[in-house]
DNA sequence: TTGCGGTGAACAAACGATTGCCCTATGTTA
DNA sequence: TAACATAGGGCAATCGTTTGTTCACCGCAA
């Protein structure tokens, strides 16, 4: 069992809040320097840290920030949460991760949990359009900001790419290899990176002036069963595209699994371009095409704007967007796989 | 701002304590049915939650366990803390997730903060021999489980796989193909599973008769990068091996780098076999032979027995070894990547 | 009328820290 | 010598719950 304040001013014959005070090191705080120093060997040789629990019902701050997100297997958000937690602990607050698999209930029932817990403040990925737990965070006046995902346009703090711009950049790249028949592995109608991201691949394929096919165009969702089974299916049309833009590097990696079950090469019979170049892009073989953005500095980011937040109690700015930038490797373009040599090391992980 | 008992008390005309045996359902209450009906629905007319932190203060306990890794970015790690978390909701806890990035001090200063906070247990995944993190833990009576490694033998709660038995089943599998050169990409000596998985190792080699060479065995951490160091090195020597067993998965991902940049094919020119079967492993090509553990139970079962000795105070069994299994895909065996077919699916992640 | 048992709730003491205010010596000044 | 600063700490309220104990009241029986 741990000292307390109680115990610790019983031993030094000085008052509970005698000891706090040179503990916490209070500045107006006047006091005999034998006393101080008696004080400060019992507090080194019992190694005292106060009772954070305590602590945070007096202050009012629990010093810990939630991360709310689908799903932590999923390399992107792994990335993620490095961002936020590197931003976070050196400015003393711990991170509760909260896996709600895309399920609306679960992140409902986990943020009721972390408003019980008066945590400082929550980091949500998972939100999806009009969102109601975001309102209902809203309502709480829980310090929050929305990551790579928005819930309604412009109105909540958030952190994300111009996933317009990215979508279009990598449709572009992909008319400029002369494709014409190209199609979207598609994110859903709910989320805003599905929205935008198609909205990005319309846009090129209008501003090039080609007609686009409704049949081009195949839900997938955001994950690899669904870039495979939409790939599936985009396979089988009367008239296959020769090249897709899928809506994340996850459904990318369906999709080669898809093609490569029908024996087609890629990039020579399908060229594919993904979304996010999570660390397994550049593994994959060939090496995926995709839209880079900066995954741990969304999470560093994220959390500086939520500690801001929290903090002084304003935020400035409300939203950060990165520019997202094409990386092209050999799953559009035969031999580009080169491009790979000399990109930075990824954050050594271990086992 | 939340309600809180007070406010709800005054509202109803009655003390707090009363409002708090109704909202806890307090078995041994006699209240009037009117009352209580009046009570029940402010309770639910303010969506009244009890405050998490005075709540753990008054009761001494948090609901909130803690996960210290090395990064979660690593696709075990993530597997594994699934698993954690999927046996600790259900039953009210949530989880504070730390990376130490292998720095002992990181996990130091992590394991005072959760101290500091009082979490309920610690499971800690970063241990290496004789931590004495680990020993600071018993000596605060700190609940924790071990993962994966353990820090004495024997000593401490634990799960994980029988390590000597996975390497000698994998290098077993390679002196079955008819290597006799047999390489090690080996993990230091100072972590559990380095030692033991080298142990099988040499142990499958000598009931082999094969004489071990010092020069096939080289050092390379349980990270990618140090594979691809170690790998490269391994392909100096004078007389370089057919066959290597590396010590983790992200291991052998390095070695398929590293191999790869020689020219050499897989598993013609050098056959590679890993440890773990990180998702990763099934979708490199070829796929990678390696030694299956169930990780996702590695962490409810760790959930489960660290929260029976939270609840109960005590713990039986103190020692979870789960039995290794090999999975032979491509990287050791031309043309079986087919026996891929059929493993069950992922669990689903999501953008 | 007194006593008693049962109802229905209030009281109050924790849990461990923080912090504004008060109190008592002692020395200083007028 | 009376008034007053100042130094050095103690007091007590507070954060929001939980829970063992006490209390007031009512009806009923003796």
């Amino acid at each position: 069992m741990p000292v307390t304040l109680k115990e610790l001013a019983a031993r030094a014959q000085v008052h509970p809040s005698t000891v706090s005070r040179v503990a916490n090191n209070d500045p107006g705080l006047r006091i005999a320097a034998t006393t101080r120093t008696r004080i400060e060997a019992l507090l080194r040789e019992t190694e005292y840290r106060p009772n954070g629990v305590a602590r945070g019902l007096k202050l009012r701050q629990t010093l810990v920030l939630a991360v709310v997100i689908p799903d932590i297997t999923n390399p992107f958000f792994a990335a993620l949460f490095r961002g936020i937690e590197d931003g976070a602990t050196p400015r003393g607050y711990q991170v509760l991760l909260c896996n709600t698999d895309g399920i609306p209930e679960r992140q409902r029932a986990h943020l009721h949990s972390l408003a019980a817990r008066r945590v400082d403040g929550v980091i949500l990925a998972s939100t999806f359009l009009k969102d109601p737990a975001v309102r209902w965070l809203r309502h709480q006046r829980t310090p929050y900001v929305l990551v790579n995902r928005f819930s309604e346009d412009g109105v909540d703090p958030f952190v994300g790419s111009d996933d317009v711009m990215g979508a279009t950049l990598a449709t572009q790249h992909l008319i400029g290899l002369g494709h014409v028949r190209i199609g979207h592995l598609a994110g859903q109608p709910t989320v805003s990176t599905g929205v935008l991201r198609r909205k990005g691949y319309q846009a090129a394929l209008a501003e090039a002036g080609i007609t686009a096919d409704p049949d081009l165009v195949v839900e997938s969702g955001f994950v690899e069963e669904g870039g495979a089974q939409a790939m599936d299916q985009l396979l089988s049309v009367r008239q296959p595209p020769t090249a897709v833009f899928a809506v994340t590097d996850m459904t990318a990696v369906g999709a080669y699994g898809a093609a490569r079950k029908r024996g087609l090469r890629i990039p020579e019979d399908l060229a594919i371009v993904g979304y996010n170049d999570i660390p397994l892009a550049s593994r994959l073989i060939p090496g995926l095409t995709t839209v880079h953005v900066p995954i741990h500095e969304f999470g560093s980011a994220a959390a500086r704007m939520l500690l801001e937040q929290i903090e002084t109690g304003v935020l400035t700015p409300r939203r950060v967007v990165f520019a997202p930038q094409l990386v092209v490797r050999g799953s559009s373009q035969a031999g580009a796989d080169e491009q790979l040599v000399g990109r930075p090391a990824q954050r050594s992980p271990a086992e």
